[in-house]
DNA sequence: GAGTTTGAAACT
DNA sequence: CAGTTTCAAACTC
């Protein structure tokens, strides 16, 4: 956790080595001071960049800014005549008239320039902007102001401001990890004082799609060491302001005229209104269990789509004690490239706009639409963590290792329409029914969202459609693959087991779904905790687990180093088994034991006899099962190829054909056939086969006599 | 389906 | 850490 003192980028006021540094030193003063916001000259737009990164790359217009700040809160961003502020591209060669900070402390990179550019629109301020930054580092957050007429545009570190921060009594946690920088708010700012003070006005200018991907926030928050980040809005009087998560917190929160949206890697919080004060009474949660970095939030106007853009899939799930919300931590993606550049989403797009807001390169996207008409009808309080998902596409869920808190091996799709459509939804999952535009849609616990990610981004992200706003995932959860079932499906798509839990609540190990770190679903569980609707309990038990052992949650059955080749982690205790029944994990997993087992009489080894006659009968079992569905398929093919005649009164059946006559001399082919092959003492299985055969053969006879007497 | 056996997990 | 108890799955009848 970053101090507050470090200001985020390390770098103090008196460390600027900008040419105007005595306009910077003055103006950072106005800022700290108490009367910050009330300051005439103060109260021009201010803009507040997260990272330059997202400066050297971004387009951002921000319009109609307002008065929305008064007192001490240094997030506000004060009204300004001009009323427009356009941050460009940056251009390090034409660097004039403004006053900048320029400094760099260990890995951090500030701006060093920042220019103002021939205004075409009297209405709009324009900037350039320009710095360096070394990748993957730590990037300068600056507040922006205009100057108006002669007066030289100013840019002041973020850095001051965050002491700002400080100073005004904020809750301010920044932290970094890369190149990101998050600061969080205490959550009572968002609700506490004139709601005006809290809130920018955004224009409705977005950065151009083909453009690097745009890292604007007015206000950076960090979550533990994962970059947020919040984009501008669209149109209308856009708000953004976040805050810091927790119990109450880690907010994100934008609001454009009727909605207030604040938004956390856990939580949602969605107001819908026409009034700032009933805002903080109408609020509604949407709560996102480890939904994947919500990096960018947008709001469009009133009436108009709430788009929430989620990206960078890595999330680590946090479990805190007591809390009723599964939080997450958000870690930077694995550059495959070998750079230490993080990938972002390369555009903003206006929710207002009947397009995608990710450009079609963006595999992988997953996306979530969120008509604010209808917010009330499909945010729930915060009864457990959701996210709304389309429920249209074909989705698998696998549990993930490193998530003691899992979901359900599989999510159907729920296609409209179909009354089996919800079958297959997770628990806690949320029909969504009303509009049109939510069709297909489903309120799913928010854990499932990494796999749901994983799997749209294998297979195809959902065609675009301006209805949607994307959840970028460019990287995707891979530890589900890692846990491998312990009754050997490490594809994880068996159906499990439903439990029989009566008296551990399904919060504790003995139960195979808690243990699996899933939900309980469809099982025949009685007072079962393991699920959304007691998610503090479930919290206390998995702590609990870990406390006990740290890799509770983690796969029974891994793979040796030095062999290669599976076992039982711990070695199983078994005494009076053999290590030959599935009381056995080791043998319910299909593996030897190995010296790590402390079994008795263990006869589950490589050259035991006795394991050798229960391979040879399972795999006898096996072959029969086979063989007996292939039959069935067969002949199930068969008799629907078989014609039906027309009988007087109505069509005649194809097992009309079957008659007791014709079943017994099947019957007696298939003992003539087994007897010979008895007789020829073929083994076991040539003797299935053979009879087999000869049930083949006697349904052909069976099905072309029929066709005869059809022909007739 | 009821009752028994078994071994992992939980507890002391 | 060892002994005991609890628990739910596996197994038997």
């Amino acid at each position: 956790m970053m101090p507050s003192q470090n200001n985020g980028i390390g770098v103090t006021t008196s460390e600027m080595t900008n040419t105007n540094q005595n306009s910077t030193t003055e103006l950072t003063r106005r800022l700290t001071a108490p009367s910050l916001n009330t300051s005439p000259e103060l109260s021009q737009t201010q803009l507040l960049v997260q990272d330059l990164e997202a400066l050297t790359s971004m387009h951002v217009e921000i319009d109609k800014l307002q008065q929305v700040s008064t007192g001490q809160d240094v997030f506000t961003l004060a009204n300004s005549q001009d009323s427009n502020v356009m941050v460009e591209k940056v251009n390090t060669t034409t660097n004039q008239g403004l006053s900048l900070a320029s400094n760099q402390l260990g890995n951090q990179t500030i701006l060093t320039s920042a220019k103002p550019v021939q205004n075409t629109d009297v209405t709009k301020k324009h900037f350039e902007l320009s710095g360096s930054s070394q990748e993957g580092q730590q990037l300068a957050k600056f507040i922006l102001k205009p100057g108006t007429g002669s007066e030289p545009t100013q840019m002041i570190p973020i850095q001051t401001l965050t002491s700002s921060l400080s100073q005004s009594g904020l809750d301010n946690e920044s932290n970094q990890l890369g190149n990101r920088t998050i600061q969080m708010l205490s959550p009572t700012k968002l609700v506490s004082g004139s709601p005006a003070k809290q809130f920018v006005t955004m224009g409705n200018r977005f950065p151009s799609p083909n453009k690097t991907p745009t890292k604007i926030t007015m206000i950076p928050v960090s979550l533990g060491k994962s970059p947020t980040r919040i984009a501008p809005a669209p149109s209308g009087n856009m708000v953004a302001m976040v805050a810091k998560p927790g119990v109450g917190g880690n907010t994100y929160g934008a609001s454009s005229k009727g909605q207030t949206i604040t938004m956390s890697p856990s939580k949602v919080i969605i107001k819908s209104q026409t009034n700032l004060q009933q805002q903080q009474q109408q609020t509604q949660h949407v709560v996102a269990k480890q939904i994947s970095q919500p990096q960018q939030v947008q709001l469009a106007g009133q009436n108009k789509q709430m788009s929430i853009a989620v990206t960078n899939p890595n999330v680590q799930q946090i479990q805190v004690p007591g809390s009723k919300f599964h939080y997450v931590r958000l870690v930077t993606a694995p550059n495959t490239q070998g750079s230490t550049t993080v990938s972002r989403p390369a555009s903003i797009a206006p929710a207002t706009q009947a397009k995608p807001i990710a450009p079609a390169s963006q595999a992988g996207q997953m996306k979530i639409t969120v008509p604010v008409s209808q917010m009330q009808q499909i945010l729930r309080p915060a009864v457990g963590q959701r996210v709304l998902l389309p429920a249209s596409s074909q989705i698998q869920i696998r549990p993930t290792t490193s998530m003691p808190v899992q979901t359900l091996p599989q999510i159907r799709p729920n296609i409209p329409g179909s009354t089996n459509a919800v079958a297959g939804l997770p628990p806690g999952a949320t029909l969504i029914s009303g509009g049109n535009n939510m069709q297909g849609f489903a309120l799913v616990p928010a854990q499932y969202v990494n796999q749901l990610q994983n799997q749209i981004s294998k297979s195809q992200a959902p065609k675009a459609d301006s209805n949607f706003i994307p959840i970028t995932s460019n990287e995707t959860a891979t530890s589900a693959s890692a846990r491998q079932n312990i009754n050997g499906d490490p594809s994880g798509t068996r159906p499990r087991k439903p439990c029989n839990c009566t008296k551990s609540q399904c919060l504790k190990l003995y139960c195979d779904c808690f243990a699996n770190g899933e939900f309980c679903h469809n099982c025949n569980c009685n007072n079962c905790a393991n699920n959304l609707d007691h998610e503090t309990e479930r919290q206390k038990a998995v702590k609990q687990c870990l406390d006990r052992n740290p890799q509770a949650f983690h796969p029974k059955i891994g793979k040796d180093r030095d062999v290669g080749s599976r076992r039982h982690q711990k070695g199983c205790n078994c005494k009076r088994s053999g290590c030959l029944k599935n009381y056995c994990e080791c043998y319910e997993a299909k593996i030897l034991c190995s010296q790590h087992c402390k079994c008795v009489g263990c006869k589950n080894f490589e050259e035991s006899p006795d394991r050798k006659t229960l391979m040879h009968l399972a795999d006898a079992a096996e072959v029969r099962v086979q063989q007996q569905t292939a039959a069935k398929t067969k002949l199930s093919s068969q008799i629907d190829d078989l014609p039906v005649r027309p009988v007087a009164g109505g069509e005649r059946l194809p097992y009309s054909f079957v008659t007791t006559e014709v079943a017994e001399a099947t019957c007696s082919c298939l003992l003539a056939q087994a007897e010979e092959a008895e007789r020829i003492r073929y083994r076991d299985l040539m003797q299935e086969r053979m009879i087999l055969e000869e049930f083949g053969r006697c349904l052909v006879q069976i099905i072309e006599s029929a066709n005869k007497t059809k022909c007739e």
